[in-house]
This record gives C-alpha cells, sequence and structure tokens, in this order.
DNA sequence: CCACCTACTTATCATTTGATAAGCAAAATA
DNA sequence: TATTTTGCTTATCAAATGATAAGTAGGTGG
C-alpha cells in the first residue's frame, strides 16, 4: 500500500463523508438558528457542561465571538449558565429544556435518514461497518 | 450490532472525521482567498473542467452566488473560463497554470501532514486502514 | 416563428461571520 | 498586597456569505 495512493483515496473519503453528513444533517437545524448556532447546540448537546472557552476551542471560533453567539442562544432560551462554585470566572453552559427539545427532534431526523440509509445492509454488513469504523477511528481518526 | 448504538458510533466518527480533516488543512489556503473560494477551487482541481452548475450543485451554492466567486477567481487569475462549442449557454472552468500551482501547494502541505499522521503506522495497519475506507466507502459513504 | 426553458450573469440588500480593542472581576503568583 | 494572568463580556467594524430580482443569450419544442 502506497501512501501516497493512501492519501488520494484519503482525499476522496473524506469528500464522501462531508456529502453524507451533509445530505443525513441538512435542514436539521430550526431556521431561526444560523449554522454557527447550530454546532455550538451540538456539540454542547453532546458533552454539557461545557464552559465559553471549551466551545471557543472546538469550534474555532474567538472567545468575542463564541459569547455573543452563546448571548444569542441564552435569548432565544436554547441554553442556560451557571456560574462555578469554585472558580467565579468560569461559566457552565448546558440546554434548556427547550434547548433539548430541539436537539432531540434534529437528532432523531438525523437518525432516520441514517436507518434509511443502511435500510437494506445485512447484519454482517452492519458488522463490517461497525469494525471499518472502529480501525479508522484508532489510527486515523484519533 | 444495534442499529442506534452505531448511528452514535457514527456521529462520533464524522465528528472525528471533521476535526483530523481541520487539523490537516488548516492555513492551507493562501491568505488572499476566502474558505469558499478555496472549496470551489479544490472541487475544480479534482474534477476539472466543471460547469458553473456543477460547482453551484456540489457546493450548495446558488448559482449567482457561485457566479460572483467564479468572477473573483478569474480576476485573480485562479481560473478561466472556456465557452462549450456545442451548447453556447454553458462554460467550462479550469484552473490556470497560476491556480495549478497554488493548488499543488496546498496539497502537498495537507499531504506532508498526513505522511506524518501515519508515520508509525505498519504495513499491516496500513492495509487495514485501505480496507475499512473501501468498506465505508462503499457501503455507508456511497 | 414564438413561447418557453436552460445556463449564466449582474446587481443589490440583509445577515452572518471574523477580527480586534477595551473592559471587568476572579484567581494565581510574585 | 501588588501584579499578572485567566475567563469572559461588550462593542464595533469590515468582510464574507446568502437570498432574491432582473436581465441576457442560446437552446428546445410547439
Amino acid at each position: 500500500m502506497n501512501k501516497t495512493t493512501l492519501f488520494h483515496k484519503l482525499v476522496a473519503f473524506t469528500t464522501s463523508v462531508h456529502r453524507v453528513t451533509h445530505e443525513l444533517t441538512k435542514d436539521a437545524k430550526a431556521d431561526h438558528i444560523t449554522s454557527v448556532q447550530y454546532n455550538i447546540l451540538e456539540l454542547i448537546a453532546v458533552s454539557q457542561p461545557v464552559t465559553p472557552s471549551q466551545i471557543s476551542d472546538c469550534q474555532h471560533l474567538s472567545l468575542p465571538n463564541t459569547s455573543r453567539e452563546l448571548k444569542k442562544l441564552r435569548e432565544k432560551n436554547l441554553i442556560e449558565k451557571v456560574g462555578d462554585p469554585e472558580d467565579g470566572r468560569k461559566q457552565h453552559i448546558r440546554l434548556t429544556k427547550e434547548g433539548e427539545q430541539m436537539m432531540d427532534k434534529s437528532f432523531q431526523l438525523i437518525e432516520t435518514r441514517f436507518l434509511n440509509r443502511i435500510q437494506n445492509a445485512s447484519k454482517e454488513d452492519l458488522d463490517e461497518i461497525d469494525q471499518a469504523i472502529d480501525i479508522l477511528q484508532r489510527k486515523l481518526f484519533y
């Protein structure tokens, strides 16, 4: 296996992943939030509670801009902010009930589309997919 | 293999793919072009020649906005436009010499980072990665 | 030939996003 | 205790992006 050949394969592969991700997630976000806001909500949903700094790091967004978007999300009642009792500078962000519901709805739509995509896969196919993901996760996308 | 479990795994996986893609490609684009423009150039580089309509479809960009960005890229001498001899409405877009050079430079940087990432992988690892990509490409990200 | 459709362009406007400066309070450090 | 650093916020400006209307020229089918 030539490494440069593998690289070209990787390029094609990541392109496919991006394309399929887009197909699965398109229109999954409510109209009243922007893409950046949706990405932030996704991050919070998966790993709440998070601090603005963590969001800033993960989303490659400056802290001022992160702060601005979080403020907008708070005004929409999708997230809430709790001060850290140990460190008065830190803030912990989590979804509100309303935010949870909104994200649940999005995730469900995405999952439905995913299930639809693999509906014809056999049990063996699913096992293969599962193992392939493990390998790539461990050896390439760590 | 439970399908919902697999779905959660896929979510984590695509997140990793996006993160690593970002690591490999960050700052790969020249400063004087925007991300949207870079993505367009990448598409052209990989599948030239392409028509504005094709670019519009693949990049999920309206035709007017595609046209605007292509105009900017033409003004920067990175792409050129050739009319279709059979259908006077169509345009074929390809990279100029300068555009090719720019994209080559980007791709080389990305490849270097990729090689660096897999430098410790054994021959067996590479074969496994190769096969795993094939499986996912065929059964999930088609 | 005429109406309609396709491929693309130009123009314009609102919104989103990115970048930067300045400020504040809490915590760490000297 | 004075100074610096950290975590976050507010404000402001420029640039990028998205959406839409309107126009041109070439093609297609009646």
